[in-house]
DNA sequence: CTTAGCACTCGCCCTATAAGAGTGCTAACA
DNA sequence: TGTTAGCACTCTTATAGGGCGAGTGCTAAG
């Protein structure tokens, strides 16, 4: 176990190379305010210390820094959230302000928002399209051969999609299918909606139209997968600002495994209720095992929950960051909340 | 003026520095195909290349490498557009090969692939939305005091914002106010939309519904600026694959920069036609002055015009990108027409 | 006019050296 | 027994010098 003067001594150890990403010696140590003990006595805790694997050496005779057991430990046991400045709060309250009206605008502010109050690369997961609810369907005819069909979702969202239709249908014939599919299909999910589809509307469509196949089959196509994707970054860049990184080729993979939404769920994992920190190798990604990533989720709704993360180096400023989400997150749901009920 | 000789020496030395990122000296350049002089006569003419501002030195005993004028020069009067080898045909062609009907779509994926062709970035511009033709307005309610207003134009774009409504209104009030707006402002340009809705709507709502006044407003508020931008990326992250940048302080300000949609018209100047190439200092932002820009038009349907541009090193592989944006704007603008015209 | 020859320049790499920061260990001290 | 001063040692960083190689400019010969 730790003794009382080993805490403080990883603790303050960790602050000032989050602070100031240098290897931190003994002499530096004991000027630190509330060091009351000499860097004598300092260097045999901290090889203690180093001893049990929460610090390490660059090299033989350099100061320490953090291993990632370390900042675990840190993070665990001596992380003392302090409450937020007031700058930041009011940034903060700044994505509300002009009480926008959609889910995605909200979101979409809070991940530039966080991204310049961290200087780190937010990630935001928003609602699950394909959970949201048909409220509309529309066709509206655009050429003598294409249309573009709409699906407004009770959260407001539309999804379009041209697609193609045969050639001199009559305009009659696709308002018949408009009034079939809304019959069928209102309330049901995005999801569900090209099963549905097949299941319910074809039978119905086959008996009240001809030639119901060639439109039926291209509609269903463009219907299929909703295109627009939930998730939404801020300070994409700021990776480059980080002195942590100066690998031209590992900013580059990092950058595009960030960018690649199939690796999302590997580095935001789904489900995943509170607030989460994985620190280097604790990903799941070997592109990230140099960056810590904290996750916290919300609530979109009632039913629903979305994330944020942030992404920065394993130096990274843990306690502003978990207050900042902390924060966010209640903000962020109690507004989503606002836009839901109404 | 420049001999015969002189030409082809500024245009091998500019070709094999393209190549090899490398100044090029007279000895390696005598060992090209085509030399059949000696490396002291190289040498000379190089001099004699460097008096007259096409070559330069990067230092007093180095190799030669070429010029903003030389770059100029070679661009001018040394580009000998060669077909396009098999290969590039081929994955340009893919671009269309779905038969997407969607214009954005198709300008997205020709972003993706020649960003995939060329290892640079690429930006398209897409057709001005706002030049778009209202086609259908509608209005869905979503709650007791919030609708999504969504305006389909002639050519599939779909705009759409949540906008609140007055408590308790009337659905059949909205019902009337959808039609009226339907009535006078289809055929309009989205442009137009802001001004024709004061002008003409006002005094009609005005006669037919109460509480017009707030319902209106909000509409209005939620349907002045279409949201979405018409520009379009790819490869965003070549640069970085770049031997000629290293400095990260500049890759992060030349990223910036082209993410900033206020300087694409500094990037790209509106209303260019036919294919422009602006080498490092010819642009007009300094945190490019170490780039080239390739710019190309091409037709959207029959009367607008969208830009292909090509931001790499100085050190480009001009001859072939603009081969590449020939090709690809011819494509494009057939392509496009062919959506437009059914 | 072209080219071979040659002295010279400069970047790059390797090595050596000195300074500085920090460590581990030992021994003295409270 | 825990703490601290002292000291030798290690390793990084910065600086300077030497050799190598690629390349140049100039001169003189072909």
């Amino acid at each position: 176990m730790l003794t009382e003067r080993q805490l403080l001594i990883l603790k303050v150890t960790v602050d000032d190379y989050i602070q100031s990403a240098q290897p931190v010696g003994s002499n530096q140590l004991a000027k630190k305010s509330g060091m009351t003990f000499s860097p004598a006595t300092i260097r045999n805790e901290m090889a203690d210390l180093e001893g049990m694997g929460f610090l390490e050496k660059t090299h033989t005779s350099s100061g320490r820094i953090p291993s990632e057991r370390g900042y675990r430990y840190y993070v665990d046991h001596l992380l003392t959230p302090r409450p937020l400045p007031k700058e930041d709060i009011i940034q903060l309250r700044s994505i509300f302000e002009d009480k926008i009206s959609e889910t995605e605008e909200v979101i979409k502010r809070s991940a530039m928002i966080l991204s310049e109050l961290t200087n780190y690369t937010s990630i935001l997961l928003g609602p699950d399209v394909r959970r949201h609810i048909v409220k509309k369907l529309s066709i509206v005819p655009l050429t003598s051969n294409s249309a573009v069909a709409i699906i407004v979702t009770d959260s407001g969202h539309v999804e379009n999609r041209v697609f193609p239709i045969p050639e001199g249908l009559n305009p009659s014939e696709i308002e018949k299918m408009v009034n079939i599919l809304n019959e069928r299909l209102i309330g049901v999910s995005l999801n569900d909606l090209h099963t549905r589809l097949e299941q319910e509307t074809m039978m119905i469509m086959k008996q009240h139209m001809e030639r119901y196949g060639e439109l039926f089959s291209t509609f269903r196509q463009a219907v299929i997968l909703p295109r627009e994707k939930n998730v939404y970054y801020g300070g994409k860049l700021n990776i480059l600002n980080q002195p942590d990184f100066h690998d031209l080729h590992k900013i580059r993979s990092l950058m595009d495994v960030m960018e690649e939404s199939e690796h999302i769920p590997m580095i935001i994992p789904v489900g995943n209720q509170g607030l989460h920190i994985r620190i280097g190798s604790e990903n799941a990604l070997s592109a990230m095992e140099d960056c810590s990533v904290i996750t916290v989720s919300y609530d979109i709704g009632e039913e629903q929950t979305g994330s944020i993360a942030i992404v920065g180096p394993k130096r990274m400023d843990y306690k502003r960051i978990v207050s900042l989400l902390d924060t966010l997150s209640g903000d962020l749901s109690k507004e989503l909340n606002r836009i839901f009920r109404k």
